[in-house]
DNA sequence: GGCCGTCAGGAACATTTTGTTCCGCATGGA
DNA sequence: TCCATGCGGAACAAAATGTTCCTGACGGCC
């Protein structure tokens, strides 16, 4: 599955995500996780359930069945902002939420 | 992954398909086959993207990813995030983001 | 210059998973 | 009864995986 493993790659840049900081989200050793994007190893369904969520992606979209998805600046950016809130507990969640709210209240002063 | 072999054994059932009959499709020897259906083995992802074919379907519904909308607590709060962001600036989201990222690598440390 | 921290990948090895083979058992025709 | 078909257990050989150790590149910092 070299398509995979280049979706793997290709998304993880188009977060900005080094593959390193992919396989700490996903619980993996940076060694393992590598092979997955050599196309080395390949991971099992339910690794590539929890890579597809960090990624915030989908097992068909790695697999290269589905079409990709909006990739404008903006839609990157949302992406982004829920790949790492997926990796957050509810707490934290709760914390980046104030946090964004109180930018906006602040813009509106 | 019990849910990916369960819902071989329901899918092949709803086309009226056996497992024998599956297995020979995909080109499979029966055997290999069963073990998918059982849970013993996972196929490949080459193997389950042609799995999906034979079945009608695809590796997100096989895997039971294509659920209805979740509205669990953490959902409703990954809802909020989405609604601030919606109406932040891109300046504004990205410094977010930064927020965020910097709040999950320091539970890291 | 040296020293860290991060990222990335090669190679070898131990371990786990997988696929095959052989077997038995049940059912439903012909 | 005989045969075809479907299903599954058990044991083994083969293949894939995960780990470990080591190397190098790059950038920031003192």
């Amino acid at each position: 599955m070299d398509i995979f493993a280049n979706n793997l790659k290709d998304r993880a840049h188009e977060l900005g995500l080094s593959n390193a900081e992919v396989a700490r989200r996903v619980g993996l050793s940076e060694r393992r996780y590598a092979h997955y994007v050599s196309g080395r190893n390949e991971p099992d369904l339910a690794m590539l359930l929890k890579i597809a969520e960090v990624l915030q992606s989908t097992p068909n979209e790695l697999l290269g069945l589905d079409r990709e998805k909006a990739d404008g600046p903006r839609d990157i950016l949302i992406d982004r902002l829920n790949a790492v809130a997926a990796v957050m507990t509810d707490d934290d969640l709760q914390a980046a939420i104030a946090q964004a709210e109180a930018i906006l209240a602040m813009r509106r002063k």
